[in-house]
This record gives C-alpha cells, sequence and structure tokens, in this order.
RNA sequence: GCCACUUUAGUUCAACGGUAGAACGGUUGCCUUGUAAGCAUCAGAAGGUGUUUCGACUACGCCAAGUGGCACCA
C-alpha cells in the first residue's frame, strides 16, 4: 500500500508487514495518530486514509480502538451465525458501539427472536471462530457490490446511497460483509464474546422504514477480559440509584403514579440538606425566593405559547368550565409575580427564585427511575435584566454552577447551543447573546462545544452535562437567554429617561431537577454520602446497659446540634448491629462502653473503614461539625 | 409511543398444568454484648383481567407497571 506521509512524500509498504514501524519512525509526531492496526507486534489491518494527512492510525492492545475493532470483527460473525440458522434473514448495519457491538437484522417472516435463541447463535458464533476464518479486504465496484448483496435488501440500498465507485468488502468463509474496516486478522480473535441483549430498531432509525430486531453483544480477546467486565457491569447494578433507593429508603414508584416518584423519610432527610443549601446559597446571591401555583388558566399558557408549542406534554383539566394546565414549567409565574409591580432600572437584575413542582407528559417508554419523570421539581430562577447586564450576571452563573457541582466532585461540561434555523427575532439580537455567553465563558477561562443551531426558538443556551457513574451524560444545568416572554407578558421597566422598557429573562436550573440530580448523586457516591448529605449521620451504640445513660445523653447532645443521629440500643450482638448500620451506610458509627464512660470519650468507625479511633466527646463533636460544615467528599 | 423481555413473600431468587421452596428481612421468645450475620419460633406471596382446561402461578389473549434499546426531551 502506498501511504502519503506528513511531509507529502510518499512511499510503498507492504499490507501486513511490519512496515507501521518504519512509517511511524519517519512521522514520529504521529505515532498516535496514524496508519494501521498493529496487534501483538504485528500489523494486523489498514485503514484508508482518514485525515488530510493520508495517515493511518496505530493502535496498541491498550488502545480502545482495538477493541472496537475486535467487536465489528465480532459483529459480523453473528450476522454470519445469523444467516446459517436463519436463511433470507436481511441484515442492515452492524457497528460497534461504545461498549461492544449490535446488528440490526431483519428475521424471515415467522421468525420471532427472544434471548433464548442466543445459545443457538453463540454456538454458531463459536464454531466460526473455531473455523479461523481469515478477513480478507477487498476492494470492489458498485457493480460488483450490487450483485454480491443482491439478496441483501438493505445492503442493495446502502450501496446506492454511498458516495463513490469504489466498495470495500470484508470476506470471511462464506460470509461477505460491505465494511469500511478495520477488522482483526481473523476469526480466531473474538474469543470471548457473549450476546446481551435485543431491542428493536428501525432502519436508519426511521420509524416508517421496516422495523428490525437488534442483537446486542460484547467482545473480548478471551474469556477471562470478558468475565472481567461482566463483573464490573454487576458492580455497576449494585449503585442502580433504583436499587440503592429501595435500600436506603430514599425513594419509592407505585403503579398508580408512573413516573412520579414518593420521596420516602430518607429520602426526604437528603432533598432537604439539597433544598436548604441551596436556599441559603440564592440568598447569599441576591435571589428573591417565590412560590407560584401548580395549576394556572389556559389563558396564560396560550399568551406565554406553551400551549401552541407545548400542549402535548402538558395536563390540562376544567375548573368551572375554564380550562386549566398542571405547569410544565415555572416562568409564567415567575412573570406574573414580575407583572404584580411597577419595576425601575434600578432593581435589576431581579432575580426570583423558584422551587417548582412541574409536570410534564413523557412518553412511557422514557420513564426512567428518577432520571427521567414527569412529576418533578426543578430549581429554577428568573432573572430579569437588561441587555447590557448579561455578560455579568452570566459570570456570576458560571461561578455558582462550578461551586455546587465541584461541592459534590461531579464533573461537567458546558455545551453553547446556537441560534436554530426556527427563531424568532433579529439575527444581531441573536449574535449579541452569543457573543455575551462566549465572552463570559472565555473571560472565566471556561471550555466550552458548540451545538449550532441547537438553542431554543426564543435564544441561545449553555447546558451543563454532567457524567453518572455508569458513564451516561445527564443534562441538568441549563442557562437559558430570553428575548420573547418579557415581550409577550408586556413586562416593562422604567429606564433613567423615565422611558418603558422591555427586560431580558435569563431562565437557569442548576440541579435542573431535584429528582434527576438526586439519582445522579445516588449512583455518584454509591449510596455513600458525603457526611452534610447523608439521611443519618452517626450511629450511636451502647456496649451494656451500664452505658446506656451516659450513650443516650450523647446523643442527645450531637441532636441538639442538629447532627442527625440514630440511638440504637436493640437486643442484638455488636457484630450484628455494625452489619446492619454498614449496609445502611451510615457515615460514622459511635460505640459507647465501659471504657468511654470511664474516660469521659467516644470511639467511632468511619464508612468504609477498619480503624476504631477513641477521641473525646467534645473532639467527635467538633470533628464532626467540621465535615458537615466543609461538605467534605472525604473523611 | 415503538421493539424485545420481565412481573412469585417486604427484598432477592427457586420449582411446577394438580401440594408454591429458600435466603435475607419481619414477629415472638431465649441467649448474649467491644466492631460485618447467635439460636429457636411464628407469620408472610402468584400485577390485573379474560380464554382454554376437570384443574392455570404455569398455556394463550388483553390491560398495567418495570427493565434494555429506539424515538422523544422548550
Amino acid at each position: 500500500m502506498l501511504l502519503t506521509l506528513k511531509d507529502g512524500s510518499k512511499k510503498e509498504f507492504q499490507n501486513g508487514l511490519n512496515g507501521l514501524e518504519i512509517a511511524s519512525s519517519l512521522a514520529p509526531s504521529l505515532a498516535k495518530k496514524c496508519l494501521g492496526i498493529r496487534f501483538n507486534g504485528e500489523v494486523i489491518d489498514y485503514r484508508e486514509p482518514i485525515n488530510e494527512d493520508g495517515v493511518f492510525e496505530i493502535l496498541t492492545k491498550e488502545d480502545p480502538e482495538i477493541l472496537h475493532t475486535l467487536n465489528h470483527t465480532c459483529a459480523h460473525i453473528m450476522a454470519q451465525a445469523v444467516l446459517r440458522l436463519y436463511p433470507g434473514a436481511q441484515l442492515a448495519f452492524g457497528p460497534s458501539i461504545e461498549e461492544g457491538f449490535y446488528y440490526d437484522i431483519k428475521f424471515p417472516e415467522g421468525v420471532v427472536l427472544s434471548d433464548k435463541d442466543f445459545p443457538k447463535i453463540e454456538k454458531e458464533m463459536h464454531k466460526i471462530v473455531d473455523a479461523n476464518y481469515p478477513l480478507v479486504r477487498e476492494d470492489i465496484s458498485k457493480e460488483e457490490g450490487k450483485e454480491l448483496f443482491k439478496d441483501q435488501k438493505f445492503k442493495s440500498i446502502h450501496i446506492d446511497e454511498l458516495e463513490g465507485e469504489a466498495l470495500t468488502i470484508y470476506r470471511q468463509g462464506e460470509f461477505a460483509d460491505l465494511c469500511k474496516g478495520p477488522h482483526v486478522p481473523s476469526t480466531s480473535y473474538c474469543k470471548g464474546f457473549k450476546l446481551t441483549a435485543l431491542s428493536g430498531a428501525y432502519f436508519h432509525g426511521d420509524k416508517n422504514n421496516d422495523q428490525l430486531t437488534r442483537i446486542y453483544g460484547v467482545c473480548f480477546f478471551s474469556n477471562q477480559e470478558l468475565e472481567d467486565y461482566l463483573k464490573i457491569l454487576e458492580e455497576r447494578k449494585q449503585s442502580d440509584h433504583k436499587r440503592l433507593g429501595r435500600e436506603l429508603g430514599l425513594f419509592m414508584l407505585s403503579d398508580y403514579g408512573p413516573g412520579m416518584p414518593f420521596w420516602l423519610p430518607n429520602g426526604i432527610l437528603l432533598r432537604e440538606q439539597l433544598e436548604n443549601w441551596w436556599i441559603k446559597l440564592h440568598k447569599q446571591n441576591g435571589y428573591l425566593r417565590i412560590d407560584t401555583p401548580i395549576m394556572l388558566n389556559k389563558e396564560l399558557w396560550e399568551t406565554s405559547g406553551h400551549w401552541g408549542h407545548y400542549k402535548e406534554n402538558m395536563y390540562i383539566t376544567k375548573i368551572e368550565e375554564e380550562e386549566f394546565a398542571i405547569k410544565p414549567m415555572n416562568c409564567p409565574g415567575a412573570i406574573t409575580v414580575y407583572n404584580n409591580d411597577q419595576h425601575s432600572y434600578k432593581e435589576l437584575p431581579l432575580r426570583y427564585a423558584e422551587l417548582g413542582h412541574v409536570h410534564r407528559y413523557e412518553a412511557s417508554g422514557a420513564l426512567n427511575g428518577l432520571f427521567r419523570v414527569r412529576s418533578f421539581t426543578q430549581d429554577d430562577a428568573h432573572t430579569l435584566l437588561r441587555e447590557s447586564q448579561i455578560g455579568e450576571e452570566v459570570s456570576k452563573l458560571l461561578a455558582l454552577y462550578d461551586k455546587v457541582y465541584s461541592t459534590f466532585g461531579l464533573p461537567y461540561h458546558i455545551e453553547l447551543s446556537t441560534m436554530p434555523e426556527d427563531h424568532v427575532g433579529e439575527v444581531e439580537t441573536w449574535q449579541h447573546a452569543e457573543s455575551e455567553l462566549i465572552k463570559a465563558l472565555d473571560e472565566n477561562g471556561i471550555p466550552y462545544k458548540i451545538n449550532p443551531g441547537d438553542g431554543a426558538f426564543y435564544g441561545p443556551k449553555l447546558d451543563f452535562k454532567l457524567r453518572d457513574s455508569l458513564g451516561r451524560i445527564w443534562q441538568c444545568g441549563t442557562i437559558q437567554l430570553d428575548y420573547q416572554l418579557p415581550g409577550r407578558f408586556n413586562c416593562v421597566y422604567t429606564d433613567e429617561n423615565n422611558e418603558k422598557k422591555t427586560p431580558i429573562m435569563i431562565h437557569r436550573a442548576i440541579f435542573g431537577s431535584i429528582e434527576r440530580f438526586t439519582g445522579i448523586l445516588i449512583e455518584h457516591f454509591k449510596g455513600a454520602f458525603p457526611t452534610w448529605l447523608a439521611p443519618h449521620q452517626v450511629v450511636v451504640i451502647p456496649v451494656n446497659d451500664e452505658c446506656k445513660e451516659y450513650a443516650k445523653k450523647y446523643q442527645e447532645e450531637l441532636e441538639e446540634r442538629d447532627i442527625r443521629v440514630i440511638y440504637d440500643d436493640s437486643d442484638e450482638k455488636l457484630g450484628k448491629k455494625f452489619r446492619n448500620w454498614t449496609v445502611k451506610k451510615i457515615p460514622y458509627i459511635l460505640v459507647i462502653g465501659s471504657k468511654e464512660v470511664e474516660t469521659n470519650s467516644v470511639t467511632y468507625r468511619l464508612y468504609g473503614k477498619q480503624e476504631q479511633i477513641n477521641v473525646s466527646k467534645d473532639d467527635f463533636i467538633s470533628l464532626i461539625s467540621e465535615d458537615i460544615a466543609k461538605k467534605k467528599l472525604v473523611r
């Protein structure tokens, strides 16, 4: 193969030979970026130049790309097995994905696949792996491709959609698939694989197209690696917020209210801490807290535009012949508060904060624990201000958001969504608003990603995306500039020249929804919350009857200091109590026996630690108070 | 909403066209008390509904909810 090197010169390498080493020595700075696939010192495949430098990627076994390649090959193996078992099956697409691979397949009429069929398919796949078929790359013309895939409807469609005249296919045994590559050299590399799931999908993701069956799997080089992976999956299951929510008594769901979580006593204790902190932060930052009704007259929603744009997601009811809607958002309520008074420019920015309970109709299939619900509380705020104040206000917000997220040790990134095609307002206004946002980000040295055309129709926005422990990205915080609503509602303020002006509004939420954020926190901390958040912070355990009075008195002393403490003098062995409270992930377990009574001290053990630490009663109070006050992540 | 799967005690799981079994948890009693499970005891279950059947937890259908995807997400 002919490689174009970075300096523009061309060099001939033989496919499959160790030319990689040579090539990378010629372009050492690109060694990570380029060339092909090397595995165990051997060049196993290459792909067409994918960047302008005309270089290929070099990959080693440590590189995650190699696993994608392996999984991609495994997808081919699965497709081959399926074709053997279900002649006439139509193959659509079979890529590797972040974890594993899938293949979309239309099974012949009458075949309904279930995961009970997996062992059968896996068995056939093992035969293919054991047969050690080499994967042979072949460049063919479109015409040849049409002939080769004439029985494969989706492949034929795909060929028509491809640009250019050349196609690349890979063959293994009797099977051939349209594919850009790269692949591992032979099917025998795919030793540790497993089919994991089944779902429906549409060709090209369009529900007007054929319904396909998507089979998911994962593949590793060895069975050992597969087993390790399955173990990690199991661990993740342990930190699932739905499971922990039940075990720790945080929240529940009921058939009577799909997507409408019930908060249990322990969950409310946690939520109180979040909300109290939030309220305090907002007082400190010049917000005025309000609360607006859950249900409001249709007329309001017509004015706001929700009746026109969002009605399908709203719950509507009738009171004495008047139509009302349960609020899906808090903004119209906040604006109604603003319009209750006259305002001067001197009051701006005027910041209204509201923990607003909203309801939205979400498709049943979209519901997911606390992550996607129909009933939730937004930690909302609406700030009315003049255009010239945007930059400074956004800077303040960026600092506030960072403070909140870093308190939890949550990784996040920011995305700026700009003017969509379907927008209202002047282009210049949009450009100005976007540049204000960018300026605020740049001035604070905050990196961000741009989502062109993804803004709301009324203004650009910044979205804060948090990463949960399963690696999923959730949108939590948002800062949205709104040039529309204040005008629709005739909001005004009086400026220096005694003229009426329309303010701009910023919608913003930091947690996004208390429910979703709590779900993320549960998984993030695996249920072992920092002390300040933990529903119960301390358990006091007297060792014997003689210590009970001392222990009880100390428990009361902690309680008086607003420390959430449980007193456990139940009739159980100490070991059993430790187990019980450890599985509840209580931060501090305090033991009080004769030794402590004599020395006027306490002995505590931290969650997740073995040591028993003896300190004076006062020292314990100051150390736990500091833990709480500083919202420590690590004790 | 679409596709697939799932639904048995408070929880996690088992067996089965005819009697539903366990573990943890709960009750009661006994024993005990220094860092992750003491002993005994009792109680406790088929999501709803329809059909087939002498008989349905089990088969089939519908409804509901849940899970994983898809689509959706002002």
